[in-house]
DNA sequence: AATGAATGAGAGTTCATTCAT
DNA sequence: AATGAATGAACTCTCATTCAT
């Protein structure tokens, strides 16, 4: 039951927003009664901060892997932590966004927590940059800061329009974002170079 | 007043939540009563639609002055559509914020109209994106709906980190981002090309 | 209308208890609407505390004519006193009983604040008692404290049944009051004294 | 376990008061489940009575065995009830304080039963003292009914100051009302008798 | 142009109680 | 003898909104 609370608040929490999503909302969904949330969790509050640490938490655990894993170059990892956040997208999607979007609602013990474990992930992903840096994957002078910002930006924004249901896949979406970064857009061979 | 109104409101809308924020904390901010802000705004609703539609109709604008300069190529283009969105973090933060948080909050009415003139600023960019392919800047084979989103991506996350106070100038981030779109990162004197 | 909350609530208090009366019982009773509560009153801890406040601070007020007027012995101030408790009981019984039952429904703050002013009344009528201890009044070796709390148990246990429109008036159960306190029970001419 | 949850029930109403003390506060305080209390108790009104009945039964029981005891005279009597009152406040203060607080909580049933078992009480105090009257151990103008209110209110506010570890014994304090009563405050010797 | 009083619907939460096991 | 899940009614409080002035 507990598991089921939760799953259908991050439905509704992500269609209409924590704050706009009432206790009735959730529990008439569920055909129960207000009592049985909170026989469940203590407040809203319990149940956001939940669903926070649910999906960081297993953000982190994942990327963990890929950068542990000593086979894999730089390029590949940054493939792999692109590919996760992608393909996480058609199981996550909901949670991703009330991450994203719902963390203000948090109270303040539980914000800091939250957003610590969402800085240790940039971290993260911004040393696997500087590995790259280091052993010559990537160009010199990058801003490895910035550029994990961007790529961040790039892929969490895909929470909001990529349908993983749709004509591209989660793999080719992966891969053009990866020519992207990796070679750039500009046409080189365009007799005008650098224009 | 009417437009105190809408200041104060952005910034108590963006620091705390549109449905957090009660009339009442918008009228104390400015030491009137509620009445006064009745006697503007016919609801709250019309007051976020206002705030939509006056950040997202300058947006527009100022698009279109970029993309209707002839003197400019597709890479100059490209740059000061990027520039535009960053600069515009100094002044429209909190604006921005909202108008990407907080659509969801508008009444099925305006949630259409708002929608369109996002789209309208999408499809600009991407169109812009397009026109380079084919005049032989930008690589041919480039999707350029994708390549559109992810640069939305990464200039809007900065709404959200960028502190144009900072040791950054908003020129100078343009400019990384820039490199990291036409370039990508990748060392291809590392020996290993395309590794 | 703040007032007419208050007797309302002064007289439901009473009746049923500060725990036991919701707010819906008190607008209930005067023909108006929740929200009207809330207009007037931040709380229905406010409005306690402002019923222990309205209450303490008349009795002090009272309390310091009498004990500063400097016309009357100490029997007469003893007198006095009694008398401003017992004929507060026509005008004030609810108010009395409720300050004496629901005190721990106050918040931390005001729980002190409220507890320093009952002292004051308390020590106001014990000092009184020390004076008329030293002038000679009142015997040379009583427990002024004692004293004190006796008396005052007796005249405010007077709330729970003594009904001034019934067959003994104010200034006769006074009286009686006085002749116990200042002569004692005890029949002396029953050729069996100190029994 | 059903005695345990009565003497866990009656410190935590005396401590927060019967409304203020949900069955959860008592279960929790005893490691158990709700179930539990309800398999020992048909419901908190139940527990309340109980206590009420408890109590009251307790007091009345000792009171008889004073009033019948015919080796004691009236002075002694009244001694003897005094002491019996103050001496329950080590064993029984909690419980005297729900009985004297929390008696509007139970159902009207049980009102009727408590009220008049207190009144019960009382009329067997007030008939010794009539009887003291007419033996002639106690003044002959006296109002019976009065005092024993008096005697009563002065009795029963010791439960909420009177500390039976402090300084004052048991003893002391009932001697020291005893005098009171019997003999009254005034100074007789002061040279202005009855002034 | 602005106020202050009032509304009414709905929010999150608590809690005594029931009942199958 | 005791548990744990569930209920449903009631509770305090909030808030967008209205309206006479």
């Amino acid at each position: 039951m507990k598991d089921k609370i939760m799953q259908a608040s991050i439905r509704l929490f992500d269609d209409k927003g924590y704050s706009e999503t009432s206790i009735q909302d959730i529990v008439d969904y569920l055909g129960v009664t207000k009592g049985s949330f909170y026989y469940y969790y203590k407040s809203k509050q319990e149940l956001l901060k939940d669903i926070h640490l649910n999906y960081i938490e297993g953000l982190l655990e994942k990327q963990e892997q890929v950068l542990n894993d000593s086979s894999k170059g730089s390029v590949d990892k940054l493939y792999s932590i692109i590919f996760l956040v992608i393909s996480s997208i058609r199981t996550q999607r909901q949670s991703a966004r009330i991450f994203n979007r719902e963390g203000r609602n948090l109270d303040e013990t539980h914000t800091e927590e939250i957003r610590q474990k969402r800085q240790t992930f940039r971290l993260g992903f911004q040393q696997m940059i500087e590995e790259g840096i280091k052993n010559g994957s990537f160009k010199p002078d990058l801003r490895s800061d910035i550029l994990t910002f961007g790529l961040l930006g790039m892929t969490n924004w895909s929470f909001y329009w990529f349908n993983p249901e749709g004509e591209l896949s989660e793999e080719e979406l992966t891969r053009i974002y990866m020519d992207i970064f990796l070679y750039g857009i500009k046409n080189e061979e365009d007799g005008n170079p650098r224009k």
